[in-house]
DNA sequence: GTTGATGCAAATGGTTTGCAGACTT
DNA sequence: AAGTCTGCAAACCATTTGCATCAAC
């Protein structure tokens, strides 16, 4: 998602602020955890975080970053994308997105489409309750996985 | 989703049907594990499969549930729904669908919506790969939540 | 009768939790 | 210094698997 250092650095300072204002403390682990994730174009999994983040915390446990990602998913800093049988993944991009998923290699990445978000939410989905957020999930084989096989 | 006893009954001779083409054994606890999954109107887990099921097989397994549900998934019998942090929750509506979740109960009703399956995909997710399929997924309290609070 | 399916119980794997010591504020 | 957060190890819970028995074909 956040692509330059800048942008990064920007998020990291408005996450310590949202961690201040919850009264919640920085610490080194919790910064590291985020800034893992935000660099990540992806939406990776707790242990792929825990990875990440042992290059440069070598002592830092699994179960802290459980415990972290819950607790920012708790607090609304992030928000979880759970498809079917796999494990939990995390997304630190709180705008309204959708996501392509590659039913090759399950990676997941964020697009955005303005003609969906415009259109008003479908009657049929009206008729069972009082809608409040619509996403798409779109399901294919990712650029990557068909460079794999022949462009 | 089948609602008329008339059309469960045609969705299990579909099923017999398929079990045959594909050279699996029709056995009373796979067809009754299918019956309560198309009998269902929400999209019920593993556990409530088998609470269903043993109302007519009592000493039927949860081993058996989970191994007949993962087999019917994998011979594109059923499809599997995944939200988050959840158990995993099966579904035998194999139309294309899209899903409204109830924040507040968790139900998962269906729903159709031309106006979305008419619509090319976002060229968003054309940039980051082959797409192949879409599906809406609505979030929002359900009619039986509101009714609980005030209508 | 063959072959695949079931039931039991034990294993697995992702995620969570209790507790004592370490660190942010 | 006070209270939260971390790391460790053990617990948890949904789901899976090995194996002997049983049922569908």
């Amino acid at each position: 998602m956040a692509t330059g250092a800048d942008s990064i650095q920007r998020r990291l300072d408005a996450f310590t602020e949202a961690c201040h204002e919850r009264g919640l403390k920085v610490t080194h682990q919790r910064v590291e955890i985020y800034r893992e994730l935000v660099s990540s174009e992806d939406h990776p999994d707790a242990e792929s975080i825990h990875r990440g983040v042992r290059r440069r915390i070598p002592t830092i446990s699994l179960d802290t970053v459980y415990r972290n990602l819950k607790f920012m998913a708790e607090q609304g800093l992030l928000s979880t994308v759970g498809l079917s049988h796999e494990r939990l993944r995390f997304d630190a991009n709180m705008v309204s997105h959708h996501h392509f998923v590659c039913e090759e290699c399950g990676s997941i990445r964020d697009f955005t489409c303005t003609d969906f978000d415009g259109m008003r939410l479908p009657r049929g989905a009206s008729k069972l309750g009082r809608p409040h957020s619509a996403q798409v999930h779109v399901k294919g084989i990712c650029n990557v996985c068909l460079g794999g096989r022949r462009k």
